[in-house]
RNA sequence: GGGGAUGUGGCGGAAUUGGCAGACGCGCUGGAUUUAGGAUCCAGUUCCUUCGGGAGUGCAGGUUCGACUCCUGUCAUCCCCA
C-alpha cells in the first residue's frame, strides 16, 4: 500500500464517493497527516501554550514544571498514530540501547484485543434522548474515525457498525474472554454518551461528579488514586453474550483518551474493577480459573484465586468457567473464538489499540516556525472554513516583526497581533488569514540532521545524492530524556519523508548512545535549587576547554551517570601540563622544544610503548571508551617523561593521538614540533603489532587457585616449558614438596595452576 | 506494582570478557627542591596481621582447577513507566 501520499491521491471508497463532495472532503480530512481538532488539550497557563502528551509529566509541564490543565481548544495535530505500528516494528532495524527501545514500545503501547458493542437497554436511552442535540459529537467522531493510511479490521468493523449512536456503547478490551464476567460498565466522565444515559434522578450526582473529575489530572485519576470513585448513571446495558442487564457507571479511573473511553468491567479479573466493585457492592463473577494442569505456575497455586470472589482479582490466563458454551477453553483460544462469535453477529471485532495519541503540533508562542497555512475569509472577513496550504513559490514563510511577543497567558497566539499586511494576505483576489499558531520546538529537530547535509540548497530539502551518501546517521549521541520526544517525532517525520521518496532510509539514526548525566559534586542531579550547578563557561575560563573536554571523557564510561569533581578536573589539567613539559622546555624564555627531544630512532622499548598506545587508543576511540584511552595516554606520558631521549617520531604520533581529546593543545604542540599545516589533515597513526610483542613474560603460578609465585619465561613458551619452569621456581618447589599434584592447569601466556592434595 | 540500570579502596573508575582484583586519575602519607607552595619531582597508599600469612568486588548460596565476570536467591541505590 502506498503511504504518505498527497491527500488528493488518496483513494476514495465507492460508498463515500457516492455521498457527494462533502463526504469525500470529510473522508480526506480524516486521513490527513495534519489536521485540526477541538479536543481538550494540555494548556499550560504559565508557559502560555498548549503542550503535547509527551511534554506533560505527572500533570506538570516538562519544561519548568508548571501546572497543566485540560482545556478545549482548536489545535493542529499530526497523525503519528498512523505510523504507530511501523514506529514499533522498525525499532528492530536500529542499534539502540534496549532501554530506549523499550521506552518507545511502551509509549506506543500497542495492545491487541477486541472492540465490543454493548446495546443500551431501550428504556434507558429514551430517558433523555429527546433532549440531546448533535453538538459534541465531532470529538467522538474524529476519535472513532478510521485511522488513516492503515487498513485494519477495526475500520471495517466501524464501517459496518456505523458511527456510534445512543444505543451502543463500544468498549475496547484486551480480555474478550472475560466477557461473561462483565457485571457493569464504566464510561469516562467526559464520554459523550453520559448525558444521554443519565436518568433524571441521577442527574445531579453525575453532573457534580463530572465537574469534580474535570479538575483532576490523569495521574490523580489512575493507579495512584487508591480510592476508586464513581456514580451510577441509572441506565443499563445488555451483555451481548448472555443478555443480562448490567449497570452503567461513570468513574474517573477510565480515561476518555484511552481506547474508546468506555470499558466493560470484569471485577473478578481486573484489579481496578475489583476494587471498584467491592467499594460499590457490585457483583464479582469469576469466569477464569488457573489451569490446574499448568506446571508453569507453581508460585500461584490455584485455590485462593479460583475460588475468589472475596480474595483478589485473578488477572492471569487460565481456563474459562461460568462462560456457557465456552467453558473449559484456555484463555488464548477463548479470545479467538469469542472474537469470531462477536464478528459473525456484528457485535464486535478484533482490534488493536495504542497508548500513543496523535501529536499536538501547535503552540501559542512567537518563536516557532509559522505554519504555511491559510484560512480563507469571506467578504465580511469571516472564515469560510476552507483551509489551504501556502503555494510552494511563496515559501519560505518568515515570522513577521512584532513589537511585543511575550506570552500573555491567554490562548490567543502572539501572531494574532501581527501587522495586517502579514496576517491577511490577498491571493488571486481572495483574502486569507494566516494560521497564527506556531510549531513546537521539536519541529526543527525532526529534520535538522537532513538539512545539515546540504544547508545551502535553495531548491530542495537536501540533494538526493548527498542524502544517499550520508544517511542514515551512523552514530547519534544524546540524552535519554529524548526517548519518547525528539527520537520518536524525528523517526515519524523521517518515515513520512521516506514514504514520499524524499529520503532513502526508513530510519534516521542507526546507532544511538545515551551519554550519562553529569551529576553535581554531591552526587545529585545538578539543579539551581540544590546549588550544585557547575557552569562550563567558568570551567573553560579557568582551566581551558581542553581540560574540561578531557576530564568529561576521563570521568568514566560514556553511558554512566557520574558526579562532577573539581579535583578530578584539576588532575586532568595537570596531565595536560605534563604533556606540555614532555615536549616543551618550560624553563626557556621563548617557546622551544624540550632538549630531550631527539631525531634518534626509537629503542625497542620506546617503540613497544608507542605502538601499544596507538593500538589501545585506536581501539578505545572506536568503542567510545574514552576514559581508558586517556589512561593509556597518561601511561605513555609517564614513560616518556622519564626518557632522556624522546624521539620526535614518538612525540608527533602521540600528539596526533591526543588531538581528538585535547585539540587546542595538540594543535599548538604540532606547530611547535615544526609543522605549518594543521594536524587535522594528518592521517591517524598506525601501529605495528610485531613491535608490541614482549619477548619475555611474567606468568603467575598458583597452587589451588592461590597466587604463590611468578616466573619469567620467553614469550612463546609452550605448556611443557611453562610447567617445568614453574616447578623449578624455588618457592613453588618448596610448597609442592610432600604434596600430591592432582591436576595441573597451564594456560600459555596466562598462568599455571597446580591442584594439590595433602 | 511493572520495566531498565547499577553495586569493586577514602573518591571517580579499570580488569584483554572465566585466568595476577584495584590499571589510570584524584585524595592522602613521607621525602626532595624552594623565601614560599594550592608549583614540580621521587617513593608509598584495599583491609587485617603475631610479618608466617589471612581476608577481600552489596549479601547468601551454587558451578569451576580457577568467579568482579556465569547460575539461583536476596538486599540496596538510581532512572523511567504506571
Amino acid at each position: 500500500m502506498q503511504r504518505g501520499r498527497p491527500i488528493d491521491q488518496l483513494p476514495i471508497p465507492e460508498p463515500v464517493a457516492r455521498q457527494g463532495a462533502a463526504a469525500v472532503r470529510d473522508y480526506q480530512d480524516q486521513h490527513r497527516l495534519a489536521y485540526q481538532s477541538d479536543a481538550p488539550v494540555n494548556w499550560c497557563p504559565a508557559l502560555g501554550t498548549v503542550l503535547a502528551n509527551e511534554e506533560v509529566i505527572h500533570g506538570k509541564s516538562e519544561r519548568g514544571d508548571h501546572p497543566v490543565v485540560r482545556k478545549p481548544l482548536r489545535q493542529w495535530m499530526l497523525r503519528i498514530t498512523a505510523y504507530a505500528d511501523r514506529l514499533e516494528e522498525d525499532l528492530e532495524q536500529v542499534d539502540w540501547p534496549e532501554g530506549i527501545k523499550a521506552l518507545q514500545r511502551n509509549w506506543i503501547g500497542r495492545s491487541t484485543g477486541a472492540e465490543v458493542d454493548f446495546l443500551v437497554q431501550e428504556k434507558s436511552c429514551e430517558a433523555r434522548g429527546a433532549r440531546r442535540e448533535e453538538g459534541g459529537e465531532d470529538v467522538a467522531c474524529k476519535k472513532a474515525g478510521p485511522a488513516p493510511l492503515i487498513a485494519g479490521s477495526t475500520d471495517k468493523h466501524r464501517e459496518e457498525c456505523g458511527s456510534q449512536d445512543a444505543k451502543v456503547i463500544r468498549v475496547f478490551t484486551t480480555r474478550p474472554d472475560t466477557l461473561f464476567g462483565a457485571t457493569y460498565m464504566v464510561l469516562a466522565p467526559e464520554h459523550p454518551l453520559v448525558e444521554r444515559l443519565t436518568t433524571t434522578e441521577n442527574e445531579q450526582a453525575v453532573t457534580a461528579y463530572r465537574e469534580q473529575a474535570a479538575a483532576k489530572s490523569d495521574l490523580d485519576r489512575t493507579d495512584l488514586a487508591k480510592e476508586k470513585t464513581g456514580v451510577f448513571t441509572g441506565s443499563y446495558a445488555v451483555n451481548p453474550v448472555n443478555q443480562e442487564p448490567i449497570p452503567i457507571w461513570i468513574a474517573d479511573y477510565v480515561l476518555i483518551s484511552y481506547g474508546t473511553g468506555a470499558i466493560m468491567a470484569v471485577p473478578a479479573h481486573d484489579e481496578r474493577d475489583f476494587e471498584f466493585a467491592q467499594q460499590y457492592g457490585i457483583e464479582i463473577k469469576p469466569v477464569v480459573e488457573p489451569d490446574p494442569n499448568a506446571t508453569s505456575e507453581p508460585a500461584t497455586p490455584g485455590p485462593d484465586a479460583a475460588a475468589n470472589p472475596c480474595g483478589q482479582a485473578f488477572t492471569g490466563e487460565g481456563v474459562a468457567i461460568n462462560s456457557g458454551p465456552f467453558n473449559g477453553l484456555p484463555t488464548a483460544q477463548f479470545k479467538q473464538k469469542i472474537t469470531q462469535w462477536l464478528e459473525t453477529r456484528r457485535l464486535g471485532c478484533q482490534a488493536v489499540n495504542y497508548k500513543l495519541r496523535d501529536w499536538l503540533f501547535s503552540r501559542q508562542r512567537f518563536w516557532g516556525e509559522p505554519f504555511p497555512i491559510l484560512h480563507e475569509l469571506d467578504a465580511e472577513r469571516r472564515p469560510t472554513g476552507r483551509v489551504c496550504a501556502l503555494r510552494v513559490e511563496d515559501l519560505p514563510l518568515d515570522l513577521p516583526h512584532l513589537e511585543n511577543f511575550t506570552p500573555h497567558g491567554r490562548p490567543e497566539p502572539p501572531l494574532d497581533s501581527a501587522p495586517d499586511e502579514w496576517l491577511y494576505p490577498v491571493i488571486d483576489g481572495v483574502t486569507y488569514k494566516r494560521e497564527t499558531n506556531t510549531m513546537p520546538q521539536w519541529a526543527g529537530s525532526c529534520w535538522y540532521y537532513l538539512r545539515f547535509l546540504d544547508p545551502d540548497n535553495d531548491q530542495a530539502l537536501v540533494d538526493p545524492e548527498i542524502e544517499r551518501a550520508w544517511m542514515p546517521v551512523d552514530l547519534y549521541v544524546g540524552g535519554a530524556e529524548h526517548a519518547v520526544l525528539h527520537l520518536l517525532y524525528a523517526r515519524f517525520w523521517h518515515k513520512v519523508l521516506y514514504d514520499r521518496g524524499l529520503v532513502s532510509t526508513p530510519e534516521p539514526f542507526h546507532k544511538l548512545v545515551n551519554q550519562g548525566m553529569i551529576l553535581g559534586e554531591d552526587g545529585g542531579k545538578m539543579s539551581k535549587s540544590r546549588g550544585n550547578v557547575v557552569n562550563p563557561d567558568a570551567v573553560v575560563a579557568e582551566y581551558g576547554a581542553d581540560s574540561l573536554r578531557l576530564y568529561e571523557m576521563f570521568m568514566g564510561p560514556l553511558e554512566a551517570a557520574k558526579p562532577w569533581s573539581m579535583d578530578g578536573l584539576n588532575g586532568l589539567h595537570g596531565f595536560l601540563h605534563r604533556v606540555w613539559r614532555m615536549i616543551m622546555d618550560e624553563k626557556a624564555d621563548e617557546p622551544k622544544c624540550h632538549t630531550a627531544l631527539s631525531d634518534a630512532s626509537l629503542t625497542q622499548e620506546q617503540a613497544r610503548v608507542l605502538h601499544k598506545t596507538i593500538k589501545a587508543v585506536t581501539h578505545d576511540i572506536a568503542s567510545l571508551e574514552f576514559n581508558t584511552a586517556i589512561a593509556r595516554m597518561m601511561e605513555f606520558t609517564n614513560f616518556f617523561t622519564k626518557q632522556t631521549s624522546r624521539p620526535r617520531e614518538a612525540m608527533e604520533k602521540f600528539v596526533l593521538l591526543l588531538s581528538p581529546y585535547a585539540p587546542h593543545i595538540a594543535e599548538e604542540l604540532w606547530q611547535q614540533l615544526g609543522h605549518t599545516n594543521t594536524l587535522a589533515l594528518e592521517p591517524w597513526p598506525e601501529y605495528d603489532e610485531s613491535l608490541i610483542a614482549e619477548d619475555e613474560l611474567e606468568i603467575p603460578v598458583q597452587i589451588n587457585g592461590k597466587l604463590r609465585s611468578k616466573i619469567r619465561v620467553p614469550a612463546g613458551a609452550d605448556k611443557t616449558t611453562l610447567e617445568a619452569a614453574a616447578r623449578e621456581d624455588a618457592r613453588i618447589a618448596n610448597l609442592l614438596t610432600g604434596k600430591q599434584i592432582v591436576k595441573t592447569i597451564v594456560v600459555p601466556g596466562r598462568l599455571i595452576n597446580f591442584v594439590v592434595k595433602g
